[in-house]
RNA sequence: GCCCAUGUAGCUCAGUGGUAGAGCACCGCCUUGGUAAGGCGGGGGUCGGCGGUUCAAAUCCGCCCGUGGGCUCCA
């Protein structure tokens, strides 16, 4: 494929380049058909982007219908036949203001107020339709083969809450109609694959309007799941030397003044309750509740470091926009931790943390995340907190691990929290914006402001440090996470149904209830279905709605010959001694196969 | 919070101004069937809510609520 630079050289593309190139010219030719179709259309920045491509457009008071994107994706195809070709010109900078501000392109006026003044600013244009822009492009619009508008949504102007918000939309666009097919078959995947989806098919969770919407309720299947988790995660932390609290939901404000997050993290807070002259408010952390158990007692240096732990509840006030099911709501259950520690004790129990991590996403065969190790900013004193001492020691000791581990991570310069620096393990969703699934974070202040002490060996008194950290982070939202990577098909130790008995017919029932019964016995969560249908119906429903991970088929034969005929998700089928079924069903729960 | 879309039976959806529909699920009867849907019959909806326009509103308009996507936010 050729294409064009801005100083008018025509090349190969570089393979690598290909769709970038494409995007950036597909998100060219919509606006041209935009600008067609509404010629009062004012345009904003319109990039190429990973996934496609948009363009954010001022089109006045003119909404957009889901109709009108068909049209203009029409007018789209309409410009790719005319073949026109793609030029680029180069203006100085008043005359590039000059050509805006006639075209009346008040944004990319503004926009040229922001390159820098050695900037060389060039055009592009393609029959009356010209943008300012770097390139390069492709040379005829004819080029491009393979596109679609996807959707439209708002976006501001600079991606700042305070300017107008334009309309922006989106497309996607690749080299070959093959690959266009491909991406719409992932996407429908992808919904197939979605937490809210699974989770209504499965019965595991809800939500209801009258209990509040990010309020979600787990139903029994979901329950069961939510308690497998928590029984693996806190069984781990007993190994470690966490040792687990239960602290109430609804606090004083002045336990939040004192900790700081009245003053900073008041807007994700729910509105204060008035009681008896006193007030009080939903938690939206734990970390205050944590530092009280410490101050509890007096410490010895000895006794570093505490592990305090709890799976607990929180409240935060998410503005709607961002719910998402059990992925995102407005309650939810931390797997929190607060560990004080000294500050020479800081690397280790850094590690310690990092360490249980990746061994909690071996057990659940998490391969895809990505480590962000966040920063402070140097430079900005008056964000961080200023004791750059204690920064310095541990920025090194965090990446100091991470490399001794031989973790990849990428470091964000300035991500950092004002109270210490912090590592994220950041995932994925079947649909949208990456998360933070697990994370450690370092702090330097709140301990001081609870006033906490430790006896030190010299007998002098010294304020310890603190990792918040949490391994699945919300239950909630690891759930989700599960929910999304298995698609349902849970390992046999989280499935909320693990066996599901299946009689041919009532003549063998009474046999398939004595294998109900063993199972029973033996803890295996079991499910008779002895309703009179035909083996082939429970079979489809066990396999695509309940997901289970065995069924076992019981007809004359398997009586006869004291078996089970184990069938699998996959739909293989194996015949065996109950016994025998019983044995490797118990294994495979308490070795959390996965 | 903002922008757009959307809301009809438990679920998935059809129905664009004139008596609320389908498939699945549920209930009953028949069928006792060997590895992904057996047959017949039945019950079930203030068409998200409130107002408005109209002889007449699921359908048109306004506001509110929920949901989906996007943006912002996430000390």
């Amino acid at each position: 494929m050729k294409i064009i630079y801005k100083d008018g050289t025509v090349a190969e593309c570089p393979a690598e380049e290909v769709t970038h190139v494409l995007r950036h010219s597909a998100a060219h030719i919509m606006a041209q058909a935009i600008q067609r179709l509404y010629p009062n259309a004012i345009f904003g920045y319109g990039p190429a982007t990973d996934k496609g491509f948009y363009y954010d457009v001022d089109l006045g008071d003119t909404k957009l219908t889901d109709e009108d994107l068909v049209t203009i994706e029409n007018e789209m195809k309409k410009i790719v036949k005319e073949k026109l070709p793609i030029r680029p010109f180069i203006l100085n900078r008043d005359e590039a203001i000059k050509l805006m501000h006639d075209r009346g392109a008040k944004y990319k006026e503004e926009h040229i107020g922001d390159l820098p003044e050695d900037a060389i600013i060039s055009f592009y244009q393609q029959g009356d339709y010209i943008d300012m822009c770097v390139g390069p492009h492709i040379t005829y619009t004819s080029a491009l083969k393979a596109f679609k508008i996807t959707q439209q949504g708002g976006a501001y102007w600079k991606n700042d809450s305070s300017r107008k918000m334009l309309t922006r939309i989106n497309g996607v666009a690749f080299a070959t109609k093959e690959e266009l097919e491909e991406y719409e078959r992932q996407q429908e995947e992808a919904k197939a694959r979605d937490h809210r989806r699974i989770g209504q098919q499965m019965q595991l969770f809800m939500s209801d309007d009258l209990v509040g919407k990010g309020m979600p309720m787990f139903l029994p299947n979901g329950y069961t799941v939510w308690r497998e988790l928590e029984n693996y995660i806190r069984n781990k932390e007993l190994k470690l030397g966490y040792q687990h609290v239960m602290t109430p939901c609804v606090g004083t404000v002045d336990l939040y003044k004192t900790s700081g997050h009245w003053a900073h993290y008041q807007k994700n807070m729910f509105p204060p309750m008035e009681v008896e002259g006193e007030t009080f408010v939903l938690r939206p952390m734990n970390c205050p509740h944590h530092m009280m158990i410490y101050a509890n007692r007096p410490h010895s240096y000895k006794e570093l470091p505490i592990r305090i732990a709890e799976i607990a509840h929180d409240f935060r006030f998410e503005t709607s926009g961002t719910l998402k099911g059990i992925e995102r709501g407005r309650h939810f259950c931390q797997n929190d931790s607060h560990i004080f520690v000294t500050p020479e004790q800081i690397e280790s129990e850094f590690k310690g943390v990092v360490d249980l991590i990746f061994e909690t996403y071996k057990d659940f065969g998490i391969t895809d995340y990505r480590c962000v190790l966040s920063l402070r900013d140097p430079n900005d004193k008056v964000k961080y907190h200023p004791d750059d001492q204690m920064w310095d020691m541990a920025e090194a000791s965090l990446r100091k691990v991470l490399d001794d581990i031989g973790i990849e991570y990428t470091e964000e310069i300035g991500e950092a929290a004002f109270y210490g620096p912090k590592l994220d393990v950041n995932v994925k969703p079947a649909i949208g914006n990456e998360y933070t699934l697990s994370t450690c974070q370092l702090d330097f202040c709140l301990p001081a402001k609870f006033d906490l002490k430790y006896i030190d060996a010299d007998n002098s008194e010294k304020t310890p440090v603190v990792l918040h950290r949490a391994i699945l982070g919300s239950i909630d939202r690891f759930m989700a996470y599960i929910i999304e990577e298995t698609k349902g098909k849970f390992p046999t130790w989280l499935a909320p149904m693990q066996v599901k008995v299946l009689p041919v017919s009532e003549k063998t029932m009474e046999y398939a209830t004595r294998c109900y019964n063993a199972l029973l016995d033996e803890d295996v969560r079991v499910v008779l279905d002895d309703r009179s249908e035909k083996i082939g119906y429970k079979i489809r429903e066990a396999q695509q709605e309940d997901r289970v991970p065995y069924m076992l088929i019981i007809g004359a034969k398997e009586e006869e010959e004291g078996t089970v005929s184990v069938r699998n998700r996959v739909g293989e089928t194996t015949t065996m001694k109950l016994d025998e079924f019983i044995t490797k069903v118990r294994t495979e729960i308490r070795t959390r196969a996965f």
